[in-house]
DNA sequence: CAAGATATCTAGACACCGTCAAGATTAAGG
DNA sequence: CCTTAATCTTGACGGTGTCTAGATATCTTG
């Protein structure tokens, strides 16, 4: 073996731990095929037989972010000591960890929805955020399934806006030195309790 | 006046309409500085003239959607016949309209958050926001941000995984016929409810 | 074991992109 | 009227995705 064998051997598994190098060195924008291929030490065009495209690219990037996002859900809510919410919390903590990432699994005009390690990995997720609410796998109704969707989307809803830097305003109408962390915290606690009195007429988001 | 005069008279607002045009018919991807050149039938580098560049021309359609948008939401709200949650409705109601322009308006990575247009049509809407909650405009509590917060967070969620195409395997676990717009009402309605009885100990989103 | 088939990677080309510089054309103002 | 500024065009440069052809290594199989 030389200095740089004509066969990588690994390339595909490089290329990817390239491209995240990259996505979080340099974002979305700086992610290319050919830079991709720079990073990895290999010929411009040599992505494009792992992956096809750089939509095959980024999907399976997508792919293994949604794998790695199930373990940690899965790791929260399934601790023995887990507390309520502690399967939202470690929502946002991934996405606040690989921000980058976490945009990119979520931006489909990106991304190949039908790649099949994409679509598992998707569907592992789905799965367990369907199960862990009260509502049954099997025939829920479309009260279960709302009051689902509204735990999805609160916290969905927050990770976006966190991660696309929409808070600030939000934290400058707050008492001084309140974090972000903070105000999440009081999100879960105004979800958990009724409003107590007359309702405001014009209530939005 | 002959058939294409050197100067154009009005190509800022052309550019602009030629650019939402693209963006309808093609998405964000193909709305390219050339690819609006194009439509507006000018050469290729005339629109650097007006914006800039292309942060500065996606960052004028942003502005100009947030400002459309807040009408909008105000027009909503200000309806002597308004009720609970109309502002939400209109808020999703706008983005399904204009899905690429929606997801635009919430694309930091390729907007220019310091242009004076954007953060002023931005901070309109923002605030649109903060009145509309029972939460005082001067000096909030956390508790108050927090439930506003809630609100924001779960209407524009829920927007997101909207236009992204993530409810489609809700809607398969969903009765037969169930629209996207009966999981939305339902889950408004959930948001409504208090929780009764005992809490699931893994309670997530 | 050897040789053909196959997988992997390189090199080059093409059209398109954003952006910059220089020049042509028109409008505005003293 | 003539100067100045604004507007738009033309041409160029490097970067990008993707296609083709060819080089190189591995695999298969007789």
């Amino acid at each position: 073996m030389k200095t740089t064998p004509y066969h990588h051997g690994a390339l595909r598994e490089a290329l990817l731990a390239a491209a995240e190098t990259i996505l979080k060195r340099d974002g979305l924008n700086a992610l290319t095929l050919r830079a991709a291929a720079r990073e990895a030490g290999v010929s411009h065009a040599a992505p494009a037989h792992h992956f096809g495209d750089l939509t095959g690219l980024l999907t399976e990037l997508a792919a293994d972010g949604f794998q790695r996002f199930g373990a940690r859900l899965k790791a929260a809510t399934d601790a023995p000591d887990a507390r309520r919410w502690d399967g939202a919390r470690a929502y946002v903590a991934f996405a606040v960890e690989h921000p980058a990432l976490f945009q990119l699994m979520y931006r489909s005009d990106r991304l190949d929805g039908s790649r099949p390690s994409f679509k598992e990995a998707r569907m592992q997720v789905f799965g367990m955020l369907a199960e862990s609410r009260d509502a049954p796998a099997t025939q829920p109704s479309v009260e279960q399934l709302g009051k689902m969707l509204g735990g999805w989307s609160l916290i969905h809803g927050f990770t976006m806006l966190l991660l696309d830097g929409r808070l600030g305003p939000l934290i400058k109408l707050a008492p001084e030195g309140t974090t972000t962390d903070a105000l999440f915290e009081a999100m879960l606690a105004s979800a958990d309790k009724q409003a107590i009195g007359p309702r405001p007429t014009a209530d939005m988001a």
